[in-house]
DNA sequence: ATATACTTAGATAACGATTTTCCATTACTA
DNA sequence: TAGTAATGGAAAATCGTTATCTAAGTATAT
């Protein structure tokens, strides 16, 4: 995986360094979809130099080698996920958490939409709102 | 339809007034999912003492009190959509104007993902990306 | 109509996420 | 290994949005 990586920053033009590499990983090893300040405070320990200019600047070019996707889920930050495969994001309401939808059945409605507008379609997301498990309990109590 | 905000300002508790009044016109004449910036720009003429902060605020207010709603298509800014019909949105992503989609078929997706999540459902938005038509023949020339 | 009480509009400053600038340092190439 | 172009980090700038403050407006009771 590190080899992977490593491969396409050079393929790019972009040089293959320690930060890139570790906000990678971060992305990576994580189903939280983290904002870029919470990227920066998880790498603060190993890079205490590290500011949040390079974060912002490093997941616009994951994003753009194709690396990562850019979630705008509607709150104030960005977030981002490694996981550049098709799926919907839910967001909690409560406590702002964002999950991953998988197994849900979205094709037909994008095909449907493919036909119907005269746009030539490149992409899309789909956020759904709510309230998690974990909040729907603490409102009983 | 003036009677109608009117009353509907009333009751929440809100005065009337005619900044109130032309935003909401602005909403209401428009398909275009206008900005804030926009929606100041279209009233400069009319109301040139109005600022953007009376904007900001009274687009909450009739978000609030559901007579428009916010859109976040990732770009930089928000728009408002006077139609509060469930409806999804895609943006060119060459000259970013924004368009409705109507007439596709989302109700099956979002029961599959109500059926699935564990969270409790309060909402979606459906947010696709292209090229729109102008810009398709824009760039064949 | 007029006075009263309360809300609002507008000017301005504040805010916070993101972006830019600049330069010492670093990664790659010959 | 030296040279060169790109990068990381610190700080400042940017920009959409929000908060603050006060004069002016709206609604209600006289």
């Amino acid at each position: 995986m590190e080899e992977q990586i490593t491969a396409l920053l050079r393929d790019r033009g972009f040089k293959v360094t320690p930060q890139r590499l570790a906000i990678y990983q971060v992305l990576a090893n994580s189903r939280a979809h983290p904002s870029a300040e919470m990227i920066f405070s998880q790498l603060q320990p190993a890079y205490p130099t590290m500011s949040l200019a390079t974060v912002y600047k490093t997941v616009e070019i994951l994003r753009e080698i194709g690396l990562i996707q850019i979630l705008n889920t509607g709150e104030d930050s960005f977030r981002y996920d490694a996981d550049t495969s098709m799926h919907s994001h839910i967001r909690c309401l409560e406590c702002g958490r964002v999950d991953d939808l998988y197994d849900v059945e979205s094709a037909g409605f994008v095909k449907d939409v493919a036909k119907k507008t005269p746009y030539r379609l490149t992409g899309q997301q789909f956020y759904f709102y709510g309230i998690c498990p974990a909040c729907q309990d603490k409102k009983i109590n």
